[in-house]
DNA sequence: GGAGCCAATAATGTCGACACTCGCTACATC
DNA sequence: GATGTAGCGAGTGTCGACATTATTGGCTCC
């Protein structure tokens, strides 16, 4: 028997089911997604995967093809234009962080670059801590639309196959740029803040930008 | 939020329904909505309508309260976070639009603002004609995720009962704001045109303020 | 008289079935 | 050989019924 809470789920429902089938590359993007196929994998009736695809389908992770959904893809255009927007929000997310934050916020958001030094050899585990980093840095704006949105941001860039910081060498760069940000945040200084994150988020662009030119074929 | 314009009663579906139902005022902020009572007041089943209830708590007009659905409303804290995403995120859009937009777009722009000089004494137009120009000006950005993410900020704000429009007064300041802002955009000055944006919406966020606080009764 | 418990009720969550639409294939016709 | 057409099947949209769970109101007991 299963206890640990992470490794088992426990009665996770249809979205996060689905949102995990995508996020491991089950469904990929311009696949099609059949109700009953689902319904079928996952044990239940349509009802409930339906809502499930109802919720993915308003947050553009699933888009219509004629009458049946297939997963959201992001061409070079929108992956540009996804990038502008997270710039943006994110961007305030640590300016307001610098001014709305408290001190234990900031001394989380410390430990956690602090911690990441030891995995910058484990790319997986490096993506997830990447992750919960920015999570906290949106929380620390104190703004509940801002998460929200950003939240939205971030699971239009679960369509994106690969994070930037799989590629050599980006894993260490990726954390002292961190570090600038939770300086500035620590300084309260807004516009530094704003600063380090733009300039974060800039390089990892051209890092997959790189990335992505490298694995064409033409 | 009629999508669309001028159109006959075309079978719209449950959500634009409720949509509707909220805008009118059906439905105020803190409602609690049971299904079967929009089931029966639309004529379906239950079923659409809870696809409907799923996609509006997805975008946060609707919450949780225990296990029922009820209209969510924006306290004031509420009210200042999403004034600040918007301010963000429509400043953004302005800056697209200076450096994106086409010729035509801008002129579609001017005709708005010059077309609702006729309007200033009418409040509902002005109201109604005020979110198309926001919408166009969005839609100028030519950033698909930014005129989504703006579409969910627009939406929530369909929870706070008035416009600031309707204050005495404001329609032709608005306008003239307006005019600034299409101005940066025409002369391609990106940020002149956040700059305007930013003025414009706080202002509008003042005259809101300024008008809620007449409302109190302490 | 108040607190706690239990039953009745109302509302949500889930299900299987049916209706309808659209695309596909196979056949026939020119 | 190409094109139109009729039938078929896969898949979605909708429905009513049933299961499950919160809530409320009344009742008992302290």
């Amino acid at each position: 028997m299963s206890t640990l809470a992470t490794s088992r789920p426990t009665q996770r429902d249809a979205y996060d089911l689905i949102l995990e089938a995508i996020d491991v590359g089950v469904y990929k993007p311009g696949s099609r997604l059949v109700e009953s196929e689902l319904a079928e994998r996952f044990g239940v009736s349509r009802t409930p995967i339906r809502e499930a695809l109802q919720r993915l389908e308003t947050q553009s992770l699933l888009t219509r093809d004629g009458r049946s959904l297939i997963v959201a893809s992001l061409d070079h255009n929108q992956m540009a234009e996804l990038y502008v927007v997270r710039t943006q929000l994110e961007g305030l997310a640590a300016r307001l962080a610098a001014q709305h934050s408290s001190v234990e916020e900031v001394n989380l958001l410390q430990q956690m670059v602090e911690v990441d030094r030891g995995h910058v050899l484990d790319a997986a585990a490096l993506a997830r801590s990447n992750k919960r980093f920015h999570k906290q840095l949106h929380l620390a704006s104190h703004n509940r639309f801002l998460v929200q949105q950003l939240d939205l941001v971030y699971r239009s860039m679960a369509l994106l196959a690969t994070t930037s910081l799989a590629v050599e060498g980006r894993g260490p760069i990726a954390l002292d740029e961190h570090q600038s940000i939770v300086t500035a945040i620590s300084d309260r200084d807004g516009i530094a803040a704003y600063e380090a994150v733009k300039q974060h988020l800039s390089q990892a662009f051209v890092t997959r930008l790189k990335h992505d030119a490298e694995g064409q074929s033409y």
